[in-house]
DNA sequence: AGTGTATTGTTATACTATATCAAGAACAAC
DNA sequence: GTTGTTCTTGATATAGTATAACAATACACT
């Protein structure tokens, strides 16, 4: 389960705004679909329902927000615990990171994969970014090989201004 | 404003546990007036309270564990407000640092120097240490210069396993 | 003392997340 | 297909984190 991490527009920096979206969208689900078949845990259509809102915009996104578009059918919203428990799945599995600087989550860009979460958020554009690159990971652990820190998890969130961004007026 | 940044035992790596840490604490206390001093603002009563509540120790503390050893004299517990905008002001004045993955606070290591802030969190000890090295940030802008981004400011968290707790069996 | 600014007090409320127990759906074995 | 088991969801309550808004006080300066 290699495969599935490098496809469609998605290449470890910011898309153009313009890009075909419902194809990332598309992906992701597909994507989940083979990750939770290998590892023999069950895509359920509330857990896949989050997942597309989660994948909705390259944003992150907060709980609350994904609840109040989490309606059953009927117009009744979901209770939080309902949202919680599928973005505990969706991380459990690796297939959403949770944004520690916003308190949101955002869709992970090769899903299946064994990777550091590296992202960049662009303060304009709102948007986010998950970095593929062995560089800042090779510099983090060759700083704690030296104090004799065993690394266990990293959170790397930068935030700035995109080039897209950086190529028009602000907030424009 | 640039000698106080290196003194007592803060090296950029974890103190050990036996630290004289009655040191760390007059020492930030100090600094702090040195910085408020240079920048024109006053720190206040209030504000040095809390800031040498967040030097307790080298844990991460909680706004609201802040609040609960925060008593105005006579014993009553000040309000939420209160302690918040103490942390807005030592924030703003780069004299603690928020740790985004805990939604706690601690004291800055180096105030009164510019410096990307990354940190290392022990999860076995509980313990927080400000790096102090410039090969991560040196990655993080290659990359982002690499993709046309421009960063405004960096969240670096790496949690694990300090050494002293790695000399010694989990939970001692 | 008088005036303007910065700080703190106070109350209410928003936002984020989890505990707990009950009900329902899926699955395996019989 | 029924039973027993496990996983998943529903529902309610509550914990934990953070800010809005306005009043009162303290401070700095003339
Ligand atoms: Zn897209
Ligand atoms: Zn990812
Ligand atoms: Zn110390
Ligand atoms: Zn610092």
């Amino acid at each position: 389960m290699k495969r599935a991490a490098t496809r469609g527009t998605r290449k470890g920096s910011f898309d153009r705004p313009q890009h075909d979206h419902a194809r990332c969208i598309a992906d992701a689900l597909q994507s989940a679909g083979t990750v939770c078949a290998a590892q023999g845990v069950r895509l359920t259509e509330q857990r896949r329902r989050v997942l597309e809102l989660v994948w909705q915009s390259h944003r992150p996104i907060g709980a609350y927000e994904i609840l109040d578009q989490l309606t059953d059918g009927s117009g009744r919203r979901a209770a939080p615990p309902t949202v919680y428990r599928a973005l505990d799945f969706l991380l459990e599995h690796g297939l959403i990171h949770r944004v520690e600087s916003r308190n949101a989550f955002i869709g992970c860009s090769h899903p299946g994969t064994e990777h550091v979460v590296e992202i960049m958020l662009c303060t304009d554009c709102g948007r986010a970014a998950e970095i593929d690159d062995q560089r800042i990971d090779r510099a983090v652990r060759a700083v704690a090989a030296e104090i004799g820190f065993r690394i266990e998890r990293q959170t790397i969130e930068i935030a700035g201004r995109c080039g897209h961004c950086q190529a028009r007026p602000a907030h424009a």
